[in-house]
DNA sequence: ATTAAAATTTTTAAGCTTAAAGTATTTTTT
DNA sequence: AAAAAATACTTTAAGCTTAAAAATTTTAAT
């Protein structure tokens, strides 16, 4: 039975990922609400915004999240109140918007990216390159929407 | 400058696990909602108070999980209503509590936990048995607690 | 042109999450 | 024994998250 042993290495495998990303999650929290009075999920969206000079609609900012909606909507909120963010009406579509960082957001983003990413390089210090490479182009191909499992 | 690219390549990777792990989480959440009725924390807790048999103390609980205190709280406020769950006065100590899965929780985490492996055996497909096991040691010994980095 | 359908975003209700403050109890110090 | 410190848990306030419903606008069908 090498299926079964299989699936429990694979749910090892999962319940390891899940251990470590919540880890790390958790001190990049801390640190971005210590150091720079932020939050993950506003890091996230401002760091989508970043790689798109001309903003993104509200739209394809949940897509590329992967978050609902109404979830950007409300961290887009607090973006703007806190002069990070702004709201361009679209020509020829009244219905959507398109999210742009202000140079504040722009400043402010780029300083703390710096700083994620050796947080980053830190907490994986165990991590050889090969390796970091290897499980890279691993979890790229992974993984696919739920096939069909009854 | 080799440092330079492993750092950049530790990014990539912490990138992908993100990815994968809500994309799971994502699916994991749907699922117990619509087949279940329940939620993925629930699912949590429940998952460690299936393994010890004799329950645990809130404050045991807040801590295998790697959440805070009051956030058990709350799931267990929710999964008493249920009838899934119950509080049992420890003798000697009033302040604590033991919690502990009731015949009813048991029988129906029972039957999630296997659809659960099944759940995650799919979306894994394609990771082989060694690459699974190969990863799952990588992660076991990470992330040790944010060493000082400024 | 009207109507129906689809697209885009916001709102709502319920639950999750944290940090910080609060309550109660036990243990340690003086 | 009284005071102080530590422990265990809950409450609170703010924010995150989702699914579902609602509001507005655009596109497609009749």
């Amino acid at each position: 039975m090498t299926a079964e042993r299989l699936s429990k290495e694979r749910l090892r495998l999962w319940l390891r990922m899940l251990r470590v990303t919540r880890q790390v999650e958790s001190t990049l929290r801390e640190r971005l609400r210590t150091e720079h009075d932020t939050t993950l999920p506003r890091f996230d969206v401002m760091a989508a915004l970043y790689a798109d000079r001309d903003g993104l609609k509200m739209n394809e900012l949940s897509r590329r999240l992967r978050v609902s909606n109404g979830n950007v909507t409300g961290i887009i909120d607090r973006l703007v109140e806190d002069g990070c963010v702004e709201r361009i009406a679209i020509e020829g579509d009244r219905r959507a918007t398109r999210v742009c960082l202000t140079d504040a957001g722009r400043a402010s983003f780029s300083k703390m990216a710096s700083e994620h990413e050796r947080w980053i390089n830190a907490l994986f210090e165990g991590v050889a390159e090969e390796d970091a490479h290897h499980i890279g182009e691993l979890l790229h191909r992974l993984p696919t929407p739920l096939s069909d499992v009854t």
